[in-house]
DNA sequence: AATGAATGAGTGTTCATTCAT
DNA sequence: AATGAATGAACACTCATTCAT
């Protein structure tokens, strides 16, 4: 077990707690020490500074984020199947990484994220908007214009995770509710 | 004009704005009263303190957009019309007050609001929550779990406001786009 | 009595102490604070920040350095007379602010002065290159290298003070030993 | 070459450079460990702690100075050549060892010196003392306080080496400088 | 013996809040 | 009523020192 690796991670954990709990400016670099079960000092050493850390743990969890969902399909799924399978994919990290979610989403555009953070963040809307494009172009997709196709998809994911914040423990986003939402979603944005 | 009403609503209008672009904890207090162009302490002879200011203005915000959004329905509409006056009254109010939008939907859940502020939160959720109940037992919307439902007429609009904070200066949602992806959310929760 | 004035002076002679005393690096600010009577924040109203207080303390003591000791000669003295009211100036300065003294000497070169306190520092030496030079050329002073000269005019001034610390509260240089070692200074230097 | 004696002066030559930059609480502990290419935790094998090291290193470059300087003199020597011995072995000691002279006089008095240190630091200025009053007694040098004789000797010394510390890399103090400066002085303190 | 990762007390600085004017 | 200078608690960050390896 790579020590170094082991108290770097503690910290990041720590901190995805931290920050997506009360915010950047919110939270106290002594209680992610804390947290984390280290010394304040030792934040240090392994991150510059407090923007440091943030900017690490947003590159981190967006670049698994886009590893997930982005991941490349196998070929020769129908449309309808491609679209269950990404669908299916958004939901399986907001449900095993419901924290990460929750604080890439409160973290996105946040003026302290660095370019390397910003670069990352846009691969998703890229890889959404070529999506849409291809799809409206094909005839698959409604024809709509390609902002409205993605509010609706980002937005049906949003709207579970917001009702999932609310309850205590989240949890809400069982199987079955995941799958009628994206039924509905796919009656929304299909030709 | 109430010189008393005056110098409140500079506070708040200063405050929203910074909040919405910073944050609770990114905003300091005398910048606010800056941007107000009143006296620092000035604040503190309208507002307990910081916490009172953002719960004032949550409060504030919160029951504007409940009026407007939840204001009765002219009888005699069918489903489909009153779908589409709630729509538009939401589309409405992230148009003309975008800023006030942003801030409701940052500071939804954050742990600084008091319990008046959660309670007039709860309004257009249970809101909601109803209407949807009652579509679906009526046979208008779709027969899903109400959670689907709300989760894609909430994300809808989070998803147009998440892209028009991208731009700079938003103002995107035009017309056309509101009124597409209207007609597509109806599309994905009528029966 | 201008407060603002007041306040910003009681900082100033704290920090000359303090910084005379233990160095730059060796005070802390809330040191400072204690001494001048104020709170640690209202140093940083009237100076932008530790570096910003030292600074505008040189410039201050440079200056009052300057204009005490190179304020015009009254015409028409000679070679020697005009040696002795010099030396009479440094004396006096040492003497009435031994404090400053100890403070300027000890921060002279130090790498956290700005551009205009170097340059504010930079006008004595050059004073006494140019008088040096000039003396020598005139056939008043020894014809040898000026930093010869220049080292032994400094050095006397240096070597009192230096003796002067050494004793408690100082107070060592009395006008018959700054009268005695100006003399010597003089037969050192003059031709 | 011992090893243990072998790190011990690398560590001492480390500090002494970076003390006579910075001073001492301007110099962090790791910084001389990198500088000696040492680890940090070493430095604590050879020194009780950060006191401890410049106290050692002020004790043995200050017994060095003493060994050299106040050596004895040959038997038979002019007073004026004593004088001139005096003199060149002060010049000597700054001109081969300028930043230990330059750590010598920045670290003088300061108030992390314990017992020991400023016990060797006595040693120079007493000998100084010693020599002046004898040779005012014998009437080589002018009847004139001590403390004037005193301050213009060491003043010189300091005088120059100030002047030598102001250009890049030193080593302005030429012979001829050196030597001129030494016949002035002679000037200023013999009868 | 030597290390350097880890620590937490201590530093410089900010900012919510107060209060004399 | 309104102010903004003043405050000190709390923050981000550093660094002398320790200790497991």
């Amino acid at each position: 077990m790579d020590v170094r690796t082991d108290k770097r991670s503690q910290i990041l954990d720590a901190a995805l707690k931290l920050f997506s709990d009360r915010g950047f400016h919110g939270t106290a670099v002594p209680d992610i020490a804390t947290l984390a079960g280290v010394g304040t000092g030792t934040i240090y050493r392994y991150f510059r500074d407090k923007e440091g850390l943030v900017n690490a743990l947003y590159q981190h969890w967006r670049a698994r984020f886009n590893a997930k969902v982005l991941a490349p399909m196998p070929a020769g799924l129908s449309p309808r199947a491609q679209f269950d399978l990404y669908w299916q994919r958004l939901v399986g990290f907001a449900r095993t990484e419901p924290i990460a979610a929750r604080f890439l989403e409160l973290h996105h555009h946040a003026d302290y994220l660095d370019e390397t953070s910003k670069s990352v963040g846009r691969v998703y809307p890229a890889a959404m908007r070529t999506f849409v494009r291809a799809g409206i172009g094909a005839g698959i997709l409604r024809t709509a214009p390609p902002e409205a196709l993605i509010a609706l998809m980002q937005g049906a994911m949003l709207g579970l995770l917001k009702q999932d914040q609310t309850l205590p423990g989240g949890g809400v986003i069982t199987d079955q509710l995941a799958g009628e939402t994206g039924a509905c979603l796919w009656r929304a944005i299909a030709a």
